[in-house]
DNA sequence: CATGAATGAGAATTCATTCAT
DNA sequence: TATGAATGAATTCTCATTCAT
């Protein structure tokens, strides 16, 4: 904003572009070592210092949180593709297998990945997922009986099946999120265990 | 001798008994803070010194093997329970919510849950799954493209949803289960999703 | 700034001062109470957290080398010094009490002193030391029978005189050493004892 | 001494004899790895428990002392047979080499060797090695400004010389020791540095 | 008396966080 | 404002010593 600053500190990466490589270099980070690299590995690989993380973000798990919030973009652009879909049957799988996909991309912090803290966001996010179900739902290609608390789970499940997969078998999820997506089908019998509330 | 020694001290116990008591206030402790409770914690909840820990296990390490070496024998014990059903469908349910409970009381080193590292044991464990799924699909209760590591798979997904909701919701995984179990019913959609190695 | 402050707490100085500042207080906790000494302890003199240590140095045993590996300087001096002596046979007999008093100066990690990792140096090292030898030996100071290992293994001898005698009898090393010196003077009859090879 | 004790006890070893173990076993550990070995160590190799260590001796720094103290006898012998010799020079050059083969043998606490704690004893030996020196000096073989000290210096340095070489070159300290010896003899000339005292 | 399990202070090392420059 | 050196509490593991059996 300051000219004069900005005339003479030039070369200095604008703050915004600077928070991005943090972010960028948390990610990559925590892919590729879990949540447990220390702040200096992802300082160096930012290339900016230790103490230019904790200017942008108060501690550790700060930084943790808003990699994860991040995701909410990639999360959203999920959802919007799904529903652009004409098929609800369609945008209802496109939503599953999107989501697995999302988070295969980000092991390493899957533990975190679907906290959005943002209440704004979260409603909106929510409120897309939601007609994705219902839509599905009314179109006959999901069962009536299936909550929207159950397609939680199943997202939380692909964390146990991706951190145990991925490396040695990275589409062992595709093959876990269509057996779980036939069990979501009319037809099947009634359920015996209660919906959940979270 | 002395009452009050006694009450207030504890005195040296058993060497087998104090062995319990350790793991055993490892397994709590595990499933409380997670594998990175401190090993003074974990003397302290087993009222012993750390040095005792060590003299039993070299490490850490050691302990949380031992830990999830215990939990064998509840695997075993789930499978032989399941088998002895008479009915191979109820003992196919038997089994798949049987590992779900294990899991969700041994819930903090998850990770290392299924680890078996005794290769004769693992062999007898394979075996007895094995045969479990094989008379559920001769009896006609699972349909014939399941493959055991597609269960192996659904066992390691238990993990991401026990862990994220046994505080609030302890109940969630058995419906997640058993909508799981619903899509492993003949007369499902064939999978496109080739059957995976591990 | 504030003048209090500086006092009572020392801030933070120079890297390369405070790198000093630690290789000085672990060569006087060596010196005063042998390797055994805590990091903890020569963080305290050094007026530093343990961490800042471990900055510089991966680990005590590091730390340990840095001290030793420091020394070679001083072993240099007392070698260049020596001979630039004009008489070779002082010079020589300079050589064996400046690594005396070298020793005395070093004495906690004895064990390490004649170490010289860097093969290079060692060599340079190696090449002034036989050079004095044999400028004595020509100079008709030194008998000719005597070999470069002798005299290491005289450095030696030194240790466990010094680490015995330095508080009671600091000098008593010299003593010694004019004494081992008198017996390297030609006229002595022949040693029985051969050579050594290290 | 108590019969019925003795009979019903029979296999029990005798308490004297016991205390060998722990010394023999202690002095081999010590020879081995240096003083840090740890009690377990020692009482396993003398086939006891630690408690028994520690019922014969109260800390690790009396047995320590106990097994240096045992080589008393070591020290003894050797000035015995050296004050045996009918040429007083022999006698001396026996006992310089003996206290170098005792050392040899005694690796491993040689900063404790020469450690003679009971003062009676102490006494004795003195007196032996003052008229070792003395008749050496005597018969003229040895220079007669050469006093006590001096040995003792030289005995302590042979601890510098043995652990370092002892394990790639066994003999060198033997060179050493003549070389040492050469310097002792008549004739060479006088010292400036001081006698000492300890 | 002997045993060895138990103890816990202490040692080396790590890492999130702070702060002088 | 950015930097990275400094900090020190916390963690794992060791070992001399104690004490119930």
């Amino acid at each position: 904003m300051n000219t004069e600053t900005e005339t003479t500190k030039t070369l200095r990466r604008d703050a915004a572009e600077n928070r991005e490589r943090v972010l960028g270099a948390a990610r990559s980070s925590f892919a590729e070592h879990g949540l447990d690299v220390g702040m200096d590995e992802i300082a160096r690989r930012a290339g900016v210092g230790v103490g230019t993380i904790y200017r942008r973000f108060p501690s550790k798990e700060h930084l943790i949180s808003a990699v994860a919030a991040e995701t909410t973009d990639s999360l959203r652009t999920v959802l919007v593709d799904s529903l652009a879909l004409k098929d609800p049957s369609e945008g209802f799988r496109a939503w599953l297998f999107g989501i697995g996909q999302l988070q295969l991309e980000h092991r390493g912090f899957l533990s975190r990945l679907m906290d959005v803290t943002d209440e704004a966001v979260r409603v909106d996010l929510d409120e897309m997922s939601r007609k994705l179900l219902r839509q599905a739902q009314a179109s006959g290609a999901i069962r009536h009986d299936i909550t929207y608390e159950d397609l939680m789970v199943f997202f939380w499940s692909l964390r146990g099946v991706i951190e145990r997969t991925w490396e040695r078998a990275p589409r062992a999820w595709r093959r876990f999120a269509e057996l779980y997506l036939a069990s979501l089908r009319p037809g099947a019998p009634a359920l015996e265990q209660p919906p959940i509330t979270l």
